[in-house]
DNA sequence: TTGAAAGCGCTAACAC
DNA sequence: GTGTTAGCGCTTTCAA
């Protein structure tokens, strides 16, 4: 960015003074305090200024000097372009944006794609603090805002004991789901789940992994449901689960014909993200599936286009998750423990679930 | 945003040196020069910066020195949370971060609701450059950014001929829809159109604001519009125009409920936006009329839900637009006349509009 | 009211 | 390969 036509540059506060013949504090002053100097001084400060095209306090060495940036950082590690699609993630910028602009701060995007090992980004970012959402617990990004010695709030992802933090009870919303499913009378399930760590793995995940994910919503969902249906005698080690790596309603559905393809007897795909759950739907239908006679599916986020498409889901607050970050940054007083805000969640049964065809009804019709 | 548990504070880049008996430009070697000094002494210095709980040359400092913010600024003059949700806006930002992303640059979005007539983030906002989103002609903020030294790049609103500029033909492309309805025979034909100015309209639009209007591009949609139906001698002074300062689906529908409970026999309603044109539909519904049959729709954008509905409309390429924006910004080399950068739009015809009713079948049925 | 002095923390010539 | 010097442009005690 080298110049371009709207450029005046030059004048500075220090030049500004020396034409008008007075101290840089009174020209510092008639800008920021201006009832200490008499208006007709201002009056001039102000015109000379716009004759000489002074524009005002260049910020970034007003900042330096006040030590405030003006600005919340976000980071998100994850393709921005992937951030404005996903409406979960849109919902939570929302809500951060939200508590910045009340707060008159600005807020600062961190380019940081999880291709990118270039965690300069971070080192650039002139803010305030930081919002992280939605990040690996062993990611470099994390590790290079961890270090600036400014308050950081964390959504969701990761979870650490040294910051403070908001997000949901993810064990025990899911566990609704699968209660719903137990009582409905499903015993073999099957599992679609989001990137469970850095490395891609577009596959069946086995125990381990499931058990020592980075991405821990993802862990703590998986862990929940496994302990759940262990209640109805359901070995979870011989559960499918499928991962995919990038958020899209077609690796929903290319997850569910992965699993489906090898275990076709499954009476429920449990998705734990409504993208998923909707490319599930896609997949069933392609395949002659009647949802939810043939196949129960369900998601989770609630988002708009899960309740259109009638899923059974966990509605959470992803603007209020955004707008309790950002509060809870910008209101970072000083205090011992790191704040955990917990928000409630709400089981939403929708018509994608209903008890599992009898053997027999597989056999003869409904 | 005072202090929060996470914050180490302290060390600067100075007393690293003193602390390593080197000069402070060694220090800063170390991290933004690694060949110049040897690999060992480099070692030496970030460890000790580990030590001492160093979180690296602070962003701000450096932007002040090497006169680069390292961002680029965003203005919306619009509530961020609208940003959000008008899914032409939220591509727009998608376009504009990739940009950002792929040179590195973090993408700062600036608080400037309408309301607040509070210019200060404009002066905080710590960029290297601006790119300013369908703000009107006379906005304050807008006024801001052109007088800070950074160059500036504009898409849409306004149309400003000192900068760089990026956006469609917006009278090329509504006389697209305009010719469409024309031939199918439409001569009675409503609008509805968006804010066209910063003062609230929530009504009817007489020439006089149509012409003046400060949204330039609803002002140029609703000029070829007049001149389109110019050619085939309807006078536009007749024909009806509602505008609706919020930007929403249920504007939209109160719009077409104020323009069809007074004016009943417009065969067509020719919306300036999808949203808009969304909110007729339900409007239509809720009348009983069918679209096309009894009343033809047409919408502006090509936004998804629009496509989902089936409505003729204009596509145009938001993603596309921000990135441009985004890519003139930050190759703003020299160069002395502002750039343009025009994009392709397409009609899409949907099934939102047909040929008007005759009279008779008005009266006798279809 | 206004001004003088003292940096905020860093980088970039340039000399050693 | 390393140090010296000179600011970047601004705010803020403190004294006048």
């Amino acid at each position: 960015m080298a110049q371009s036509m709207h450029v005046r540059r030059s004048a500075t506060l220090a030049s500004l003074a020396a034409e008008l013949g007075v101290s840089r504090t009174t020209v510092s002053n008639a800008y920021n305090r201006p009832d200490q100097l008499s208006p007709e001084l201002r009056r001039r400060v102000l015109e000379t200024a716009r004759r000489l095209g002074y524009p005002g306090p260049d910020p970034v060495a007003r900042s330096l000097r006040t030590r405030k940036a003006g600005a919340v950082g976000l980071l998100l590690t994850e393709n921005l372009s992937y951030a404005f699609r996903d409406p979960g993630a849109v919902g939570f910028l929302e809500g951060v944006a939200l508590a910045c602009e009340e707060a008159g701060l600005g807020l600062l995007l961190v380019p940081a794609s999880p291709e990118r090992e270039d965690v300069a980004a971070v080192h650039k970012a002139g803010v305030d603090g930081f919002v992280v959402y939605s990040v690996p617990a062993d990611d470099p990004h994390l590790a290079a805002v961890l270090e600036r010695p400014v308050p950081t709030v964390v959504a969701d992802q990761p979870e650490l004991d040294t910051v403070d933090r908001v997000g949901i009870d993810d064990g025990a919303a899911i566990s609704g789901i699968a209660r719903h499913l137990i009582e409905l009378g499903h015993r073999r399930v099957g599992v679609l789940c989001m990137r469970l760590d850095r490395d891609r793995n577009d596959d069946f995940v086995p125990m381990q992994r499931q058990r020592e994910a980075h991405f821990h919503v993802q862990r703590a969902r998986l862990a929940a449901l496994a302990n759940a249906f262990g209640t109805v005698a359901v070995d979870w080690a011989s559960v499918p689960v499928v991962e995919r790596f990038d958020h899209t309603v077609a690796n929903g559905a290319s997850a569910a014909k992965q699993l489906l393809d090898r275990d076709p007897h499954v009476t429920a795909l449990i998705c734990t993200s409504d993208i998923l759950a909707l490319g599930a739907l896609t997949e069933a239908r392609r395949r002659g599936l009647r949802v939810p006679h043939d196949l129960t599916v369900t998601g989770f986020d609630g988002i708009a286009d899960a309740e259109r498409a009638g899923l059974t889901t966990v509605r959470q607050p992803v603007l209020a998750k955004g707008k309790a970050a950002g509060e809870l940054l910008i209101n970072a007083a000083e205090h011992a423990k790191p704040r955990v805000v917990t928000l409630e969640t709400e089981l939403v049964i929708g018509t994608s679930s209903a008890a599992p065809r009898t053997t027999e009804e597989r056999w003869f019709g409904p």
